[in-house]
DNA sequence: TTGAAAGCGTTACCAA
DNA sequence: TTGGTAACGCTTTCAA
């Protein structure tokens, strides 16, 4: 492998002017620039990226932290690796699998410069300790955080659980339950908040057995079933899911268990991803690949010390067969 | 931020005896190791990892090449991951879009040593060109090359197709069309050679328009319906679809087209997904959570000039509601 | 337009 | 067990 000194020996020049070379600089001599080059491409010369990430200081990489990724998650990882990409920085995925420890390493690399900024999609370490790395370096989250140093880019939860409740209520719908995520999270709450309110506005019962937490996969929503439906007198007539993965295996479950959709029971999953769309399940849209280039487009601003405008997204409710 | 030197100076050692520590050289002291890493952790210290790179000559981050992630590779995305930081490797994800000027991104900074290595999970630049980066280090591909250079960690797809053949067949189907993937793909390629093979065995024929190539997504799927069933006449009754994505989309749109499943057409996936799992789809089960493994411990294998065993893995046919 | 030299923050070899 | 010092390969002043 060759390196700097070697071309700017072989072509009679220093290595500054090599190194001007190499990076566009404007005030070197055309000649000058086409023998360099010249005999970096004889030499088949590369730059090293770890020299020239030492030397500025800035890596390009950007961590982002994740449990594991899954179909929702998908468009907001290729849309940010897209995005970066097309702004010369690299996305290096850590997942912990829930691993609060596993999880440490990505903000640890924060602190030993390996990546420049984090986004955050999902995190189970204490929101306090997390904050402690900003000083690192940028961090956004699409997860919401309970932290004013951490934004994120995900949307107010309020607002798109609001346009489930109210439709399925517009659809005649009384008896609705909630498969929720995550019990504690801020995306949680938000929507509990917007259930309770619009159930209490419309004078409908909000039995407690009805809000479910902890429920994220297909198998989650499967099991949910037999859980909802076991009471035979006051079960649920709607079910508003966490995601889309959790109303296909309601849905799915329910179909198998002769439980006729929309008729007995409404789903409405959320996400709007193309899952929705192949089994005909009304969701809620929600622009999850827009959110991650406002994820990328914040960090930017942050390290180029600049401001940055956010899009401005909305939720949008998408019926189908399921309501 | 603060680095070796200071830690050096104010701990009354050399950095030389400071790198010790850092790197649990056994030929420190106890009380000066315990003296120094008091110091590092007052001040914060935490080593810069570009520095450390560029010294040890290795960056401890391996590149993953994919026009862009969906639910078929996720396993892979996430195994690979999983595996990869156990071993304290860092995962660079690439994507391309399909366009081969991003796509060797991946491949330059392997020559820029930002990556120690490379896996493939689709690559669109040709072949050749691809090989001649195998000097800058290992590369392993999930998607099967056409280069010797290249090892490539997928199955050889005949032996799985043909499970799926000999199952729609032993089911008593006869007229089996095939939806095929990137046209001229060696995992295409055999399969569709396990098809001819099968079929002529069983002296069934095989027309030319039921083999349709160039069909990937759940879209993709969808359109295929019309296609295929347009000719009201001979008209397959059974099709094997590229992966589950296709068949879920078939299968879809068959239901709505009020096609029925599996009593006029069969429907047989690949990979076996969750998203298979969900809709009851029959599949052929793709270890690809392995083959990620697999993919990883090669090219560490490489890294450490070791030899590499590499699990032995075999498709299933796993018969669900569509056959 | 060009060059010399001082960084950037480690590691690793050779002595002691 | 420790220290001195030369790598590692590039960027970036400051002068010329």
């Amino acid at each position: 492998m060759s390196n700097l000194d070697q071309i700017a020996k072989l072509a009679g020049f220093s290595k500054a002017t090599v190194s001007r070379v190499l990076n566009h600089s404007p005030h070197v001599n055309p000649e000058t620039r086409d023998r360099i080059l010249a005999i970096m491409k004889e030499l088949d010369y590369a730059p090293n990226g770890n020299a020239v990430s030492l030397s500025k200081g800035r890596t390009l990489q950007i961590g982002m932290c994740a449990e594991g990724i899954n179909e929702v998650m998908l468009p907001f990882l290729n849309s940010f690796v897209e995005t970066a990409s097309q702004n010369g920085y690299q996305t290096i995925v850590y997942t912990s699998g829930g691993d609060a420890k596993k999880e440490l390493k990505a903000f640890e690399d924060l602190r030993r410069k390996r990546v420049d900024a984090l986004v955050i999609i999902t995190c189970v370490n204490d929101h306090g300790l997390i904050g402690s790395y900003c000083k690192y370096g940028p961090i956004v989250s699409w997860q919401r955080m309970r932290l004013p140093e951490i934004l994120s880019v995900a949307m107010n939860q309020y607002d798109g659980y609001k346009l489930g409740v109210e439709h399925v209520i517009g659809q005649g719908y009384t008896r609705i339950a909630n498969a929720l995520g995550r019990p504690s999270s801020m995306n949680t709450l938000s929507r509990l908040e917007a259930y309770e309110d619009i159930m209490n506005k419309h004078s409908l019962a909000v039995p407690p057995g009805w809000s479910r937490t902890g429920i994220y996969s297909i198998r989650d929503g499967e099991r949910l079933v037999g859980e909802l439906l076991q009471g035979a007198k006051e079960r649920p007539d709607a079910v508003l899911c966490a995601n889309d993965l959790v109303a296909a295996g309601l849905l799915n479950e329910a179909r198998r268990q002769q439980v006729k959709v929309p008729e007995e029971l409404a789903i409405v999953g959320f996400d709007n991803t193309e899952l929705a769309h192949t089994l005909g399940i009304t969701s809620i849209d929600n622009p999850i690949a827009a959110q991650a280039q406002n994820a990328f487009y914040l960090l930017l601003g942050k390290l180029n010390h600049e401001e940055t405008v956010q899009k401005k997204l909305q939720f949008r409710l998408v019926k189908r067969a399921t309501t």
